[in-house]
DNA sequence: TTGTAGGCGTTATCAA
DNA sequence: TTGATAACGCCTACAA
């Protein structure tokens, strides 16, 4: 049986009261009895128990991740800057699984607000109307970590997809590219739908190239139905395309070798997150980097000042990205 | 605030004492008064004090996980195999990054012992006598994900080392090579230095052909020096280089070029790991595939074995690896 | 079947 | 400066 502040109290012949005050320095002791409590609890091996100590001061230290899938790319990166952050104040961080599905979700988060953890760490591509109102609920710090809410009701860190869109764009016309198509996300994703699809609108407007709705096809962000917007892309004559995603933008290349076509001799693409596949395919796709380490850091940033009720400048944090040119576009591949 | 026990058992006009045991189904409660007691719950919000009760039970249903990087390739998947059936046991996870840096692991087991976690699963290379020693003296259950140590005293799951380095070197063998070198790892390390160098040894043996030591140069898992040992084996004109890990069978290749040789052309090489630099590397690197999301997920469940104290027929389990080979021994690139 | 009360290991208030 | 003692929220004999 582990040693309790009891046992150690007996050795030093001292009150539980004292032994819990050097534990804590929370108040002035003698240095004698102080010297004897110290050695009362090397001789006991005493180990405080954390769990009472939480328990009594309503605070574990310890927060909640909500991560879909953590042997995906882009989450380890991201929960590796939550963790060295977290570490660096004394956190402890639980790990929740989620696979984006709303029962986990929903089942996880009622889980930690049962622990007690002091505050939840949410990422996924999007954010149920359900999963937030149960965020809400637990009455707890919570922070978005590569992602954001329609109504920016919780703080969040996140790179500006619409500008990375933008950029993506742009860089095409800047390659001289007329007709750009888009492969987006579902259109009522208000992030790889909605606002990508709006820096790519912005790009062209800007170009003073009018926009053409045939041009923009749904996607899923899988390949499957990528390859089939690739299809109606080419019936279109599109001479560039700009994916929300590497697999699309991988699939919609397929479908361009598949038409007679070669990437990027006649067609240029570009890819969204610089996923290992846009840089394991041939060719090396080109695509927009989220600077995932950093996410998470500062993510884990923002929910230590939350925690400790310090003012905070900005709730809503947006991290740069970064346009990283490969073979799909042309520029040939990077050297290592 | 958080209604309690004590909130739902004022609200049902029952004891707390009843409400625990609806709470449990711990014993036989008259139909109504539970009904009485779950409106109750209902109508108050009522969630249980995890912490309240796991400092009454004893026991947390959480384990720590202690990994050297989780956003290096490798921990991820075994992370999620964890996690899958940590979750299907109503197990919660605290995940521990720690660099292998020997004050880190320390201190996290410190931590996670004083958090009262159920169990730990430890992962690394190589575990240090002190580590060893605490993780014995927190008195919980551990087990060795992907790795064992010397004396074979924690439970552990793993692949045949030894096995797997064999079956390279006889790879290397069917395809015609006498004169194999091998760049090892630590030759003080007991998996990456003696088992893969033994595992070399017996293929040879078996294949009659005599060991010498001066084809078996020490590495340390990382580039730069498997790229002097590299130099040194081409010395001794070797025709194909079994390296234990990727990074430094990455390396020999470049060794070997910049000696104005080519792979595969003249040189075969294999690697150790199946990381993403196997495939990504040209030529591809034929290399030795871990079963990563397996060894987590058999983990776990020897975990919960042990927690449940349930019989084990297995305190050491070895799971099966793969060799996959690619361009650095002839056999072209995979079609994915 | 239900209730009372002690205890899990702490912290913190109040006296002494 | 130190010591009793009441919480924190729950479980579980033991009684009723």
């Amino acid at each position: 049986m582990n040693a309790t502040i009891k046992d150690v109290a007996r050795e030093a012949k001292v009150s539980i009261a004292t032994v819990s005050r050097v534990l804590n320095n929370s108040a002035v002791v003698t240095d004698e009895t102080k010297q004897r409590v110290l050695d009362a609890i090397k001789k006991t091996g005493y180990k405080p128990n954390a769990l009472a100590r939480s328990l009594k001061i309503q605070k574990t230290h310890t927060i909640g991740l909500i991560v879909p899938d953590i042997s995906s790319p882009f989450y380890p990166e991201v929960v590796r800057g939550i963790e060295d952050i977290a570490s660096m104040y004394s956190y402890n961080i639980f790990l929740c699984n989620t696979d984006q599905k709303e029962d986990k979700e929903m089942n996880y988060i009622e889980i930690l607000s049962e622990k007690q953890v002091d505050g939840i760490i949410y990422m996924g591509d999007i954010i149920r109307e359900s999963v937030k109102q149960q965020l809400h609920d637990i009455g707890i710090p919570i922070v978005l970590a590569g992602t954001e809410d329609a109504e920016s009701e919780f703080p969040n860190v996140n790179i500006d997809n619409k500008k990375a869109s933008y950029d993506a764009v742009k860089y095409l016309l800047s390659l001289g590219h007329k007709k750009i198509g888009m492969i987006s996300g579902p259109f009522d994703d208000p992030i790889g739908g909605v606002q990508r699809t709006n820096g790519y609108k912005e790009a062209l407007s800007e170009a003073k190239i009018r926009f053409k709705p045939s041009l923009v096809v749904e996607g899923n962000f899988k390949a499957r139905q990528a390859y089939l917007a690739m299809l109606k892309l080419l019936e279109n004559n599109v001479d560039a395309v700009f994916a929300a995603s590497d697999e699309m933008a991988a699939a919609a290349i397929n479908a361009i070798f598949d038409s007679g076509f070669s990437v990027p001799e006649d067609i240029h693409v570009i890819g969204f997150d610089n996923t290992y596949l846009s840089y394991m395919f041939r060719p090396t796709i080109t695509t927009i980097q989220r600077p995932a380490y950093d996410i998470g850091a500062v993510s884990m940033r923002l929910m230590t000042k939350l925690l400790a009720k310090e003012p905070i400048d900005d709730m809503h944090v947006i991290l740069p990205h970064q346009l990283i040119v490969r073979e799909s576009t042309g520029y040939g591949e990077e050297k290592k």
